[in-house]
DNA sequence: CCGTTAACCTGAGAGC
DNA sequence: TGCTCTCAGGTTAACG
């Protein structure tokens, strides 16, 4: 489900709710997540103090404060319900993909906190997972091999045009690896190819340093905008809290397919590709 | 090393 | 209704 607004979101939510928090019980239904659940992990979060909850990529991660890490991945489907037993009904807006209703069937971990108040995560397909990661070095090395967030001043025009450099994959299978770009995926690549103007199709090696720039700017003003707006919910999603995902209202090709470019003075028509194995949406007549 | 493919899962929606 | 098929916001092991 999430790409880096989405899981910003939850992040943002999540840190409110349960900084300071003391884990007092885990309970898990099912340990065949993406990855099997460590056999230590309940024992691990037991009794431990989250310090804060930070976020890597789409990487959730709980900072506890003897300087030891729970990393949380959603997969596709994952969602992360907060519930206050002492006011109930209080859900925060961590679910994009599910409805109010949690379907119990998928609910697979619970981290209780004292004052009754506890995390659910839910998730349908079981691509999501947990890692513990027991110090700051081994946090380190976890992500050392994955590419800078756009938001770093490392995703530059230099950089992305040196990576590129005669390899010839496609730009959008580029945008969607991470180990090149951490965070962006199947939604948010499609629209910074659009705001960048260049199709999807093109091989690394073919785009110039200025159309690396453009990639550069439009990934960092996609992504924070979708996050002024709460993130994407595609599917229709709303919580008590009345908080929500706006950002699909501000698709320009997303889903779009045979309907009008939205870019002024394009009358192209969004076309619908599948790029290795994942559809893409583009303008054929202002990428180029 | 590079690029592609299959695999991991469930559920919703389309078409018959 | 019910069956089959396709598709879905992700990652990674395995292959040529």
């Amino acid at each position: 489900m999430p790409e880096l607004p989405e899981v910003e979101i939850v992040r943002q939510s999540l840190n409110k709710k349960i900084t300071q928090k003391k884990v007092k019980k885990v309970i898990v239904r099912n340990r065949n997540l993406r990855f099997k659940l460590p056999l230590e992990f309940e024992s691990f979060l037991k009794d431990k103090k989250i310090e804060k909850v930070t976020r890597f990529s789409k990487y959730i991660i709980l900072n506890f404060t003897n300087q030891s890490y729970c990393v949380i991945h959603l997969g596709m489907s994952g969602t992360i319900h907060f519930i206050n037993e002492n006011k109930k009904n209080c859900f925060t807006n961590t679910s994009f993909y599910s409805s109010v209703q949690m379907p119990k069937k998928h609910n697979h971990v619970e981290i209780i906190f004292v004052k009754d108040i506890k995390i659910i995560f839910n998730d349908p397909r079981r691509f999501g997972f947990f890692e513990i990661i027991k110090n700051k070095q081994l946090l380190k090395k976890r992500f050392y091999r994955f590419g800078p967030e756009p938001f770093d001043k490392k995703f530059n025009k230099k950089y992305i045009y040196s990576y590129l450099g005669c390899k010839k994959k496609n730009i959008k299978n580029f945008l969607l690896d991470q180990f090149f770009v951490s965070g962006i995926g199947n939604i948010y690549a499609s629209e910074i190819l659009f705001l960048s103007k260049i199709n999807p199709s093109r091989k690394g090696n073919t785009l110039k340093e200025k159309e690396c720039k453009k990639i550069v700017i439009s990934s960092r003003k996609v992504l924070s905008d979708a996050i002024k707006k709460g993130g994407s919910s595609i599917r229709d999603f709303k919580n008590i809290s009345g908080n929500r995902g706006n950002f699909q209202k501000n698709f320009k090709v997303y889903q779009r397919e045979n309907l009008n470019c939205k870019r002024t003075n394009c009358r192209g028509v969004i076309k619908k590709k599948i790029i290795s194995k994942r559809s893409s949406f583009f303008c054929n007549t202002c990428q180029k």
